[in-house]
DNA sequence: AATTTATTTATACATATGACCAATACAACT
DNA sequence: AGTTGTATTGGTCATATGTATAAATAAATT
């Protein structure tokens, strides 16, 4: 008789987690459509056998990665939003990971592009952005708020869109290799946010 | 001796349009990853030899048909922004084709994930996001010009980006089947540019 | 130590795939 | 009609792929 210990489970786990590290790599280096089974193993460095004695299959393996993948995004936009920093600052650390996350972006990108064609991955997908957009509308309608601009054209769920948008459009462009415009734009938001936040202490003083 | 003539050569380049056009209907139901020669053939209803006898390999297919996309994407771009109308009617024409093209922007979105994977692609994709760019360029700036936007904060490069952004960021969510939002940002923004629209030609009566 | 279960390895297998080719049909020109 | 180059067909081939499995190895419990 054997039953697995403590030890032996978390043992489990960490291989799991190997094949789901490799399989992200994967994707940043040679997109979903070119990962193979033998590919994985190799680039996990463990027996092609494991991937089938882990996950049954391919399709489960890449829904695993799927899972974790998104579980850590809406995580860490959760905590982003959640702080109780003044709105440029959440803009200027979004900003950051936009320049410093690329094989994220890699990741993200190529989950979203194989959702395409998957109905099962394109509604988790769906939920990602929903928790994306749940998480920072109070920001965002504070920020209106704050800076008078909710009695303007644009609605909250309007500018939340616009934010949105842009950001996944940034993303977008970058993972083609085009910058051409970036800077310009992401630098005037930044001044524009300033000065709003300027305008409205100089009002409280 | 049998030189081809005129008609034959026609019908040779109708029966690869066609072959294009079934790869192109393919990227929209099943996405490049699963698009195999046969898969193309049964969609063009041709024989499976063709495929390598008309473009010699799959790669040269999927090259041919960025090629033939990406140059009709171009030439549409520039028809619309060439044309002399006011911009809000230039904004209106890009949003019904946000609206009505779908399958468009499926294809769109497939060379692009393929383009992330294949440098020769990429560099093609970003020379038609150049192309886009400066085809609306001039119409922006003549649009900041009329509506007085043009001492603000943000730059035309700048106003370029957010524009450009702002549309590909809805695209890749709609691919997604995500339509939070949309309606509610892009008829603010056409309330906001008829306002502009109407304020200037007050001014000017 | 013996037994039982979990893990790992190596190999096998049916199928799918891109590429290729020989044979045939076809159309044009002499 | 005969010749010549092109188009089309059906089939072949080597390889790659996902999955399965039998054998080997390791580890825990009795």
């Amino acid at each position: 008789m054997r039953t697995p210990n403590a030890e032996s489970v978390l043992q489990r786990a960490s291989n799991e987690q190997n094949f789901l590290d490799a399989a992200e790599r994967l994707l940043v280096e040679i997109g979903y459509a070119d990962i193979t089974a033998r590919k994985l193993a190799d680039e996990a460095g463990a027996n092609l056998g494991l991937v089938h004695y882990y996950f049954g299959s391919m399709e489960e393996l890449f829904v695993r990665v799927l899972e974790r993948f998104t579980d850590q995004l809406v995580a860490r936009q959760r905590a982003m939003y959640e702080s109780p920093a003044p709105y440029i600052a959440k803009w200027r650390a979004a900003m950051s990971y936009l320049e410093d996350d690329r094989p994220y972006q890699k990741v993200w990108g190529e989950l979203q592009a194989m959702g395409w064609n998957r109905p099962e991955f394109r509604t988790r997908i769906a939920r990602v952005h929903d928790a994306w957009r749940d998480a920072m509308r109070a920001s965002v309608e504070g920020a209106l708020k704050r800076y008078q601009l909710d009695h303007h054209e644009l609605s909250l769920e309007a500018w939340v869109t616009l934010i949105l948008t842009v950001n996944e459009g940034i993303i977008l462009e970058r993972l083609s290799g085009i910058n051409r415009g970036h800077y310009e734009l992401l630098a005037g938001i930044d001044r524009w946010l300033e000065l709003k936040e300027q305008l409205e202490s100089n009002a409280r003083a």
